[in-house]
DNA sequence: TTCTAATGTAAGCAGTGTAAACATTAATGT
DNA sequence: ACATTAATGTTTACACTGCTTACATTAGAA
Protein backbone atom coordinates (compact mmCIF):
# COMPACT_ATOMS: atom_id res chain seq x y z
CA UNK A 1 0.00 0.00 0.00
CA UNK A 2 1.81 2.93 -1.30
CA UNK A 3 0.90 6.35 0.16
CA UNK A 4 -0.27 9.24 -1.84
CA UNK A 5 2.78 10.98 -0.91
CA UNK A 6 6.76 10.07 -1.90
CA UNK A 7 8.48 11.02 1.12
CA UNK A 8 11.99 11.72 -0.74
CA UNK A 9 10.90 12.37 -4.41
CA UNK A 10 13.61 14.91 -4.57
CA UNK A 11 16.95 12.86 -4.39
CA UNK A 12 15.49 9.95 -5.82
CA UNK A 13 14.39 11.83 -8.51
CA UNK A 14 18.25 13.15 -8.43
CA UNK A 15 19.54 10.05 -7.81
CA UNK A 16 17.82 8.24 -10.97
CA UNK A 17 18.71 11.44 -12.93
CA UNK A 18 22.28 10.77 -12.31
CA UNK A 19 22.21 7.68 -13.12
CA UNK A 20 20.18 7.45 -16.58
CA UNK A 21 22.15 10.80 -17.63
CA UNK A 22 25.62 9.17 -17.43
CA UNK A 23 24.36 5.95 -19.31
CA UNK A 24 22.29 7.35 -21.97
CA UNK A 25 23.87 11.17 -22.27
CA UNK A 26 21.53 13.85 -20.72
CA UNK A 27 19.78 14.52 -24.21
CA UNK A 28 17.80 11.00 -23.71
CA UNK A 29 16.61 12.29 -19.92
CA UNK A 30 12.65 13.20 -20.04
CA UNK A 31 11.51 14.40 -17.19
CA UNK A 32 8.56 11.72 -17.69
CA UNK A 33 10.17 8.40 -18.10
CA UNK A 34 12.36 10.13 -14.52
CA UNK A 35 8.71 10.25 -13.23
CA UNK A 36 7.27 6.58 -14.17
CA UNK A 37 10.85 5.49 -13.21
CA UNK A 38 10.13 6.54 -9.25
CA UNK A 39 6.21 5.19 -9.88
CA UNK A 40 5.09 9.10 -9.91
CA UNK A 41 2.64 11.32 -12.21
CA UNK A 42 4.53 12.45 -14.94
CA UNK A 43 4.35 15.99 -13.53
CA UNK A 44 5.35 15.60 -10.32
CA UNK A 45 8.77 16.36 -10.11
CA UNK A 46 7.87 19.64 -11.26
CA UNK A 47 7.24 19.90 -7.99
CA UNK A 48 10.60 20.13 -6.90
CA UNK A 49 12.54 21.23 -10.38
CA UNK A 50 10.76 24.18 -11.84
CA UNK A 51 12.33 23.51 -15.19
CA UNK A 52 14.62 20.13 -17.47
CA UNK A 53 17.71 22.90 -16.63
CA UNK A 54 17.25 22.67 -12.99
CA UNK A 55 17.10 19.09 -12.51
CA UNK A 56 20.13 19.10 -14.78
CA UNK A 57 22.05 21.56 -12.52
CA UNK A 58 21.67 19.23 -9.53
CA UNK A 59 23.28 16.31 -11.99
CA UNK A 60 26.51 18.43 -12.60
CA UNK A 61 26.13 19.35 -8.89
CA UNK A 62 26.42 15.86 -7.64
CA UNK A 63 28.95 15.46 -10.29
CA UNK A 64 31.41 18.52 -8.85
CA UNK A 65 31.14 16.81 -5.44
CA UNK A 66 32.22 13.36 -7.03
CA UNK A 67 34.99 15.38 -9.03
CA UNK A 68 36.56 16.66 -5.73
CA UNK A 69 36.15 13.06 -4.00
CA UNK A 70 38.11 12.20 -7.08
CA UNK A 71 41.02 13.85 -7.18
CA UNK A 72 41.29 15.05 -3.16
CA UNK A 73 44.57 14.80 -2.35
CA UNK A 74 45.82 14.84 1.45
CA UNK A 75 47.32 18.16 2.25
CA UNK A 76 48.90 17.66 6.05
CA UNK A 77 52.11 17.19 4.57
CA UNK A 78 53.96 18.67 1.74
CA UNK A 79 52.26 18.16 -1.12
CA UNK A 80 54.85 16.44 -3.50
CA UNK A 81 54.39 16.56 -7.45
CA UNK A 82 53.96 13.19 -7.74
CA UNK A 83 50.48 13.69 -5.64
CA UNK A 84 49.78 16.49 -8.53
CA UNK A 85 50.07 14.62 -11.46
CA UNK A 86 48.37 11.70 -9.55
CA UNK A 87 45.43 14.45 -9.21
CA UNK A 88 45.82 15.31 -13.14
CA UNK A 89 45.34 11.50 -13.94
CA UNK A 90 42.48 11.27 -11.79
CA UNK A 91 40.29 14.38 -12.78
CA UNK A 92 41.30 13.29 -16.89
CA UNK A 93 40.07 9.43 -15.73
CA UNK A 94 36.98 11.22 -14.32
CA UNK A 95 36.46 12.96 -17.63
CA UNK A 96 36.84 10.09 -19.41
CA UNK A 97 34.68 7.39 -17.34
CA UNK A 98 32.07 9.67 -16.58
CA UNK A 99 31.65 11.67 -19.81
CA UNK A 100 28.29 12.04 -20.04
CA UNK A 101 28.02 13.70 -16.60
CA UNK A 102 31.36 15.96 -17.18
CA UNK A 103 28.86 17.51 -20.50
CA UNK A 104 26.76 18.24 -18.14
CA UNK A 105 29.40 19.93 -15.69
CA UNK A 106 31.41 21.84 -18.73
CA UNK A 107 28.88 21.81 -21.72
CA UNK A 108 25.98 24.77 -21.67
CA UNK A 109 22.60 22.58 -20.96
CA UNK A 110 22.97 24.76 -17.40
CA UNK A 111 23.51 28.20 -18.59
CA UNK A 112 24.30 30.38 -16.09
CA UNK A 113 25.41 28.71 -12.60
CA UNK A 114 24.99 31.29 -11.16
CA UNK A 115 20.80 30.87 -11.11
CA UNK A 116 21.48 27.41 -8.93
CA UNK A 117 23.69 28.79 -6.16
CA UNK A 118 24.87 25.05 -4.89
CA UNK A 119 25.98 24.35 -8.11
CA UNK A 120 27.95 27.53 -8.21
CA UNK A 121 29.44 26.44 -4.51
CA UNK A 122 29.84 22.66 -5.60
CA UNK A 123 31.63 23.74 -9.00
CA UNK A 124 33.85 26.69 -6.85
CA UNK A 125 34.71 24.07 -4.37
CA UNK A 126 35.91 21.83 -6.86
CA UNK A 127 38.44 24.14 -8.45
CA UNK A 128 38.93 25.55 -5.10
CA UNK A 129 40.59 22.49 -4.05
CA UNK A 130 42.54 21.78 -7.27
CA UNK A 131 43.80 25.11 -6.56
CA UNK A 132 45.09 24.53 -2.99
CA UNK A 133 46.60 21.90 -3.59
CA UNK A 134 48.46 22.88 -6.64
CA UNK A 135 49.33 25.91 -4.60
CA UNK A 136 51.79 24.15 -2.02
CA UNK A 137 54.27 23.24 -5.01
CA UNK A 138 55.55 26.24 -5.25
CA UNK A 139 56.21 29.64 -3.67
CA UNK A 140 54.33 31.45 -5.67
CA UNK A 141 52.47 35.14 -5.19
CA UNK A 142 48.96 34.50 -5.00
CA UNK A 143 48.58 35.79 -8.65
CA UNK A 144 51.45 33.55 -10.60
CA UNK A 145 49.75 30.43 -8.94
CA UNK A 146 46.47 31.03 -10.27
CA UNK A 147 48.07 31.51 -13.56
CA UNK A 148 50.07 28.26 -13.47
CA UNK A 149 46.35 26.95 -11.49
CA UNK A 150 44.68 28.02 -14.86
CA UNK A 151 47.09 26.65 -17.15
CA UNK A 152 47.30 23.32 -15.32
CA UNK A 153 43.57 22.98 -15.41
CA UNK A 154 42.95 24.18 -19.27
CA UNK A 155 45.28 21.18 -20.12
CA UNK A 156 43.56 18.66 -18.52
CA UNK A 157 40.25 19.76 -19.21
CA UNK A 158 41.39 19.98 -22.59
CA UNK A 159 42.93 16.73 -22.78
CA UNK A 160 39.75 15.24 -21.49
CA UNK A 161 37.68 16.54 -24.41
CA UNK A 162 40.35 16.44 -26.96
CA UNK A 163 41.05 12.19 -25.83
CA UNK A 164 37.61 11.64 -26.00
CA UNK A 165 37.18 13.25 -29.71
CA UNK A 166 40.04 11.04 -30.71
CA UNK A 167 38.82 8.18 -29.35
CA UNK A 168 35.43 8.52 -31.28
CA UNK A 169 36.95 9.53 -34.47
CA UNK A 170 39.23 6.63 -34.23
CA UNK A 171 37.93 3.48 -35.50
CA UNK A 172 39.88 1.53 -33.76
CA UNK A 173 40.24 3.30 -30.50
CA UNK A 174 43.90 2.89 -28.89
CA UNK A 175 44.88 0.69 -31.26
CA UNK A 176 44.93 2.04 -34.39
CA UNK A 177 46.53 5.86 -34.71
CA UNK A 178 46.34 5.91 -38.48
CA UNK A 179 42.67 6.63 -38.46
CA UNK A 180 43.39 10.21 -39.00
CA UNK A 181 45.83 13.31 -37.73
CA UNK A 182 42.88 14.35 -35.31
CA UNK A 183 43.27 10.52 -33.63
CA UNK A 184 47.36 11.13 -32.79
CA UNK A 185 46.20 11.69 -29.56
CA UNK A 186 45.25 8.88 -28.38
CA UNK A 187 49.17 7.93 -28.56
CA UNK A 188 49.66 10.00 -25.54
CA UNK A 189 46.27 8.52 -23.62
CA UNK A 190 49.15 5.12 -22.96
CA UNK A 191 51.61 7.58 -21.40
CA UNK A 192 49.23 9.79 -19.64
CA UNK A 193 52.00 9.45 -16.60
CA UNK A 194 54.75 10.56 -18.56
CA UNK A 195 52.96 12.97 -20.66
CA UNK A 196 51.50 14.75 -17.74
CA UNK A 197 55.14 14.61 -15.66
CA UNK A 198 56.60 16.64 -18.51
CA UNK A 199 54.08 18.96 -18.62
CA UNK A 200 53.47 19.85 -15.22
CA UNK A 201 57.43 20.25 -14.78
CA UNK A 202 57.30 22.63 -17.42
CA UNK A 203 54.36 24.30 -15.81
CA UNK A 204 55.78 24.35 -12.25
CA UNK A 205 59.55 25.52 -12.63
CA UNK A 206 58.57 28.65 -14.88
CA UNK B 1 5.74 32.36 -59.34
CA UNK B 2 7.87 29.39 -57.09
CA UNK B 3 9.07 26.32 -58.50
CA UNK B 4 8.07 23.06 -56.78
CA UNK B 5 11.48 22.33 -56.42
CA UNK B 6 13.77 24.83 -54.54
CA UNK B 7 16.65 24.20 -56.82
CA UNK B 8 19.43 24.92 -54.30
CA UNK B 9 17.78 23.42 -50.87
CA UNK B 10 20.46 21.97 -49.21
CA UNK B 11 23.14 24.47 -49.29
CA UNK B 12 20.19 27.25 -48.27
CA UNK B 13 19.14 24.60 -44.73
CA UNK B 14 22.99 24.61 -44.24
CA UNK B 15 23.93 28.46 -44.50
CA UNK B 16 20.31 29.15 -42.43
CA UNK B 17 21.38 26.21 -39.80
CA UNK B 18 24.41 27.89 -39.27
CA UNK B 19 23.19 30.89 -38.67
CA UNK B 20 20.05 29.27 -36.55
CA UNK B 21 22.58 27.38 -34.34
CA UNK B 22 25.37 30.44 -33.45
CA UNK B 23 22.46 32.50 -32.80
CA UNK B 24 20.26 30.42 -30.16
CA UNK B 25 22.26 27.38 -29.83
CA UNK B 26 21.69 24.23 -31.57
CA UNK B 27 19.52 23.03 -29.37
CA UNK B 28 17.15 25.71 -29.66
CA UNK B 29 17.32 24.68 -33.69
CA UNK B 30 14.00 22.73 -35.30
CA UNK B 31 13.94 21.61 -38.66
CA UNK B 32 10.30 22.44 -38.79
CA UNK B 33 11.17 25.90 -38.33
CA UNK B 34 14.32 25.30 -40.47
CA UNK B 35 12.18 24.45 -43.47
CA UNK B 36 9.66 27.67 -42.76
CA UNK B 37 12.57 29.67 -43.19
CA UNK B 38 13.01 28.24 -46.79
CA UNK B 39 9.92 28.21 -47.46
CA UNK B 40 9.64 24.66 -48.14
CA UNK B 41 7.56 21.85 -46.72
CA UNK B 42 8.45 20.67 -42.83
CA UNK B 43 9.71 17.18 -44.31
CA UNK B 44 11.35 18.67 -47.11
CA UNK B 45 14.72 18.97 -45.42
CA UNK B 46 14.50 14.70 -44.95
CA UNK B 47 15.44 14.34 -48.44
CA UNK B 48 18.78 16.17 -47.59
CA UNK B 49 19.55 15.23 -44.52
CA UNK B 50 18.71 11.62 -42.87
CA UNK B 51 18.29 12.74 -39.34
CA UNK B 52 18.76 15.80 -37.34
CA UNK B 53 22.59 14.62 -36.55
CA UNK B 54 23.17 14.99 -39.84
CA UNK B 55 22.55 18.12 -40.16
CA UNK B 56 24.46 18.80 -37.12
CA UNK B 57 27.30 17.27 -38.65
CA UNK B 58 27.19 19.59 -42.03
CA UNK B 59 26.88 22.53 -39.50
CA UNK B 60 29.97 21.34 -37.78
CA UNK B 61 32.06 20.73 -40.58
CA UNK B 62 31.24 24.60 -41.66
CA UNK B 63 32.60 25.52 -38.23
CA UNK B 64 35.71 23.39 -39.08
CA UNK B 65 36.16 25.09 -42.54
CA UNK B 66 35.91 28.29 -40.65
CA UNK B 67 38.43 27.35 -37.73
CA UNK B 68 41.17 26.68 -40.48
CA UNK B 69 40.58 29.70 -42.40
CA UNK B 70 40.95 31.66 -39.14
CA UNK B 71 44.09 30.15 -37.86
CA UNK B 72 45.70 29.86 -40.94
CA UNK B 73 49.60 31.18 -41.61
CA UNK B 74 51.57 31.66 -44.28
CA UNK B 75 54.23 28.71 -44.45
CA UNK B 76 56.16 29.84 -47.21
CA UNK B 77 58.39 31.66 -44.57
CA UNK B 78 59.91 30.29 -41.53
CA UNK B 79 57.58 29.83 -38.95
CA UNK B 80 57.96 32.01 -35.63
CA UNK B 81 56.62 31.50 -32.91
CA UNK B 82 54.96 35.00 -32.61
CA UNK B 83 53.09 33.49 -35.42
CA UNK B 84 51.65 30.49 -33.43
CA UNK B 85 51.49 32.26 -30.35
CA UNK B 86 48.70 34.37 -32.67
CA UNK B 87 47.20 31.50 -34.14
CA UNK B 88 46.35 30.32 -30.69
CA UNK B 89 45.21 33.81 -29.72
CA UNK B 90 42.71 33.23 -32.97
CA UNK B 91 41.47 29.78 -31.63
CA UNK B 92 40.77 31.00 -28.61
CA UNK B 93 38.75 34.06 -30.16
CA UNK B 94 37.09 31.68 -32.52
CA UNK B 95 35.71 29.85 -29.93
CA UNK B 96 34.85 32.20 -28.07
CA UNK B 97 33.21 33.97 -30.57
CA UNK B 98 31.41 31.09 -32.28
CA UNK B 99 30.92 29.92 -28.84
CA UNK B 100 27.75 27.48 -29.92
CA UNK B 101 29.36 26.29 -33.10
CA UNK B 102 32.03 25.16 -31.67
CA UNK B 103 30.08 23.46 -29.12
CA UNK B 104 28.84 21.44 -32.16
CA UNK B 105 32.08 20.58 -33.49
CA UNK B 106 33.64 19.61 -29.94
CA UNK B 107 30.44 18.74 -28.00
CA UNK B 108 28.44 15.43 -28.38
CA UNK B 109 25.67 16.28 -30.46
CA UNK B 110 27.53 14.66 -33.21
CA UNK B 111 28.65 11.27 -31.71
CA UNK B 112 30.95 9.71 -34.40
CA UNK B 113 32.87 11.65 -37.18
CA UNK B 114 33.52 8.41 -39.09
CA UNK B 115 29.64 8.67 -40.10
CA UNK B 116 30.31 11.87 -41.62
CA UNK B 117 33.48 11.21 -43.79
CA UNK B 118 32.93 15.11 -44.96
CA UNK B 119 33.22 16.52 -41.48
CA UNK B 120 36.08 13.94 -40.33
CA UNK B 121 38.09 14.80 -43.46
CA UNK B 122 37.69 18.98 -42.28
CA UNK B 123 38.08 18.28 -39.07
CA UNK B 124 41.10 16.53 -39.47
CA UNK B 125 42.35 18.97 -41.67
CA UNK B 126 42.02 21.86 -39.27
CA UNK B 127 44.46 19.47 -36.95
CA UNK B 128 46.49 19.08 -39.86
CA UNK B 129 46.90 22.41 -40.71
CA UNK B 130 47.71 23.12 -36.94
CA UNK B 131 50.13 20.69 -36.88
CA UNK B 132 52.05 21.75 -39.47
CA UNK B 133 52.64 25.16 -38.72
CA UNK B 134 53.87 23.97 -35.05
CA UNK B 135 55.98 21.16 -36.55
CA UNK B 136 58.03 23.97 -38.47
CA UNK B 137 58.84 25.96 -35.02
CA UNK B 138 61.24 23.15 -33.44
CA UNK B 139 63.55 20.20 -34.68
CA UNK B 140 61.73 17.70 -33.30
CA UNK B 141 60.45 13.51 -34.75
CA UNK B 142 57.75 13.56 -35.35
CA UNK B 143 56.43 11.65 -32.52
CA UNK B 144 57.96 14.50 -30.26
CA UNK B 145 55.85 16.94 -32.67
CA UNK B 146 52.82 14.90 -32.26
CA UNK B 147 53.38 15.09 -28.13
CA UNK B 148 53.89 18.96 -28.05
CA UNK B 149 51.17 19.90 -30.62
CA UNK B 150 48.41 17.80 -28.46
CA UNK B 151 50.01 19.46 -25.64
CA UNK B 152 49.06 23.22 -26.90
CA UNK B 153 46.27 21.82 -28.85
CA UNK B 154 44.90 20.89 -25.19
CA UNK B 155 45.62 23.85 -23.74
CA UNK B 156 43.71 26.29 -26.02
CA UNK B 157 41.04 23.46 -26.83
CA UNK B 158 40.84 24.00 -22.45
CA UNK B 159 40.97 27.49 -22.24
CA UNK B 160 38.38 27.92 -24.38
CA UNK B 161 35.96 25.66 -21.88
CA UNK B 162 37.65 27.15 -19.39
CA UNK B 163 36.87 31.00 -20.12
CA UNK B 164 33.31 30.29 -21.18
CA UNK B 165 32.69 29.09 -17.84
CA UNK B 166 34.56 31.56 -16.07
CA UNK B 167 32.53 34.28 -18.16
CA UNK B 168 29.21 32.66 -17.35
CA UNK B 169 30.02 32.24 -13.29
CA UNK B 170 31.40 35.36 -12.61
CA UNK B 171 28.31 38.07 -11.93
CA UNK B 172 29.74 40.87 -14.63
CA UNK B 173 32.42 38.80 -16.63
CA UNK B 174 36.31 40.82 -17.24
CA UNK B 175 34.98 42.75 -14.24
CA UNK B 176 34.58 41.19 -10.93
CA UNK B 177 37.20 38.35 -10.28
CA UNK B 178 35.89 37.90 -7.01
CA UNK B 179 32.99 36.06 -8.00
CA UNK B 180 34.40 33.25 -6.99
CA UNK B 181 37.53 31.25 -7.40
CA UNK B 182 36.35 29.90 -10.81
CA UNK B 183 36.22 32.92 -12.18
CA UNK B 184 40.03 33.63 -11.66
CA UNK B 185 40.44 32.22 -15.41
CA UNK B 186 39.19 35.60 -16.48
CA UNK B 187 42.29 37.13 -14.53
CA UNK B 188 44.44 35.85 -17.70
CA UNK B 189 41.82 36.55 -20.36
CA UNK B 190 43.37 39.97 -20.53
CA UNK B 191 46.54 38.96 -20.75
CA UNK B 192 46.12 36.28 -23.22
CA UNK B 193 48.96 37.14 -25.49
CA UNK B 194 51.92 36.88 -22.33
CA UNK B 195 49.94 33.93 -21.30
CA UNK B 196 50.13 32.02 -24.60
CA UNK B 197 53.67 32.90 -24.48
CA UNK B 198 54.65 31.84 -21.43
CA UNK B 199 52.99 28.69 -22.37
CA UNK B 200 53.78 27.83 -25.93
CA UNK B 201 57.39 29.02 -24.81
CA UNK B 202 57.63 26.17 -22.06
CA UNK B 203 56.23 23.64 -24.62
CA UNK B 204 58.79 24.32 -27.26
CA UNK B 205 61.97 24.61 -25.85
CA UNK B 206 61.55 21.37 -23.63
C1' DT C 1 9.59 11.01 -75.61
C1' DT C 2 9.44 7.88 -71.99
C1' DC C 3 10.99 6.33 -67.69
C1' DT C 4 13.19 6.75 -63.48
C1' DA C 5 15.32 8.89 -59.75
C1' DA C 6 15.42 13.06 -57.20
C1' DT C 7 12.96 16.18 -54.72
C1' DG C 8 8.96 18.10 -53.01
C1' DT C 9 4.13 17.77 -50.06
C1' DA C 10 0.32 16.08 -46.72
C1' DA C 11 -1.10 13.65 -42.95
C1' DG C 12 -0.13 11.54 -38.83
C1' DC C 13 2.34 8.98 -34.87
C1' DA C 14 4.58 8.91 -30.59
C1' DG C 15 6.95 11.55 -27.58
C1' DT C 16 8.40 16.05 -25.31
C1' DG C 17 8.43 20.26 -21.77
C1' DT C 18 5.42 22.56 -19.15
C1' DA C 19 1.13 25.19 -17.64
C1' DA C 20 -3.45 25.12 -15.11
C1' DA C 21 -6.86 23.29 -12.19
C1' DC C 22 -7.77 20.13 -8.76
C1' DA C 23 -6.79 16.36 -4.76
C1' DT C 24 -4.57 14.80 -0.82
C1' DT C 25 -1.96 15.19 3.14
C1' DA C 26 1.62 17.04 6.32
C1' DA C 27 2.62 20.98 9.16
C1' DT C 28 1.29 24.75 11.84
C1' DG C 29 -1.06 28.08 14.88
C1' DT C 30 -4.62 28.67 18.05
C1' DA D 1 -7.95 18.99 19.40
C1' DC D 2 -9.10 21.23 15.41
C1' DA D 3 -9.12 24.46 11.52
C1' DT D 4 -6.21 26.42 8.20
C1' DT D 5 -2.46 26.61 5.16
C1' DA D 6 1.42 25.12 2.56
C1' DA D 7 3.59 21.28 0.38
C1' DT D 8 3.21 17.73 -2.62
C1' DG D 9 0.86 14.89 -5.63
C1' DT D 10 -2.64 13.99 -10.01
C1' DT D 11 -5.31 14.97 -14.35
C1' DT D 12 -5.83 17.07 -18.36
C1' DA D 13 -4.35 19.59 -22.08
C1' DC D 14 -1.50 22.61 -25.25
C1' DA D 15 1.96 23.53 -28.41
C1' DC D 16 5.87 21.60 -30.15
C1' DT D 17 9.27 18.12 -31.66
C1' DG D 18 11.76 14.30 -34.81
C1' DC D 19 10.52 11.28 -38.01
C1' DT D 20 7.62 7.79 -40.97
C1' DT D 21 4.60 6.69 -44.67
C1' DA D 22 2.16 7.49 -48.79
C1' DC D 23 1.68 10.39 -52.51
C1' DA D 24 2.87 14.49 -56.11
C1' DT D 25 5.84 16.84 -59.17
C1' DT D 26 9.56 17.39 -62.08
C1' DA D 27 14.48 17.17 -63.80
C1' DG D 28 17.49 14.44 -66.30
C1' DA D 29 18.94 10.00 -68.49
C1' DA D 30 17.57 6.31 -71.93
Amino acid sequence: MKSYHHGNLKQELIDCACKLCERDGYTKLSIRTLAKESGVSQTAPYRHFETKEALYASVAQEGFNKLSKAIHVNVDKKVTKKQIVDMAIKYIEFGLKNANTYDLMFGTAVGNFAEYPELLESANSSYENFRSSFSQLANDSDEVIAFKCITLWSMVHGLVGILRKAQVVADEPMVNPEAGPMSSAILIAGNLEDHLDKVISGIVEN
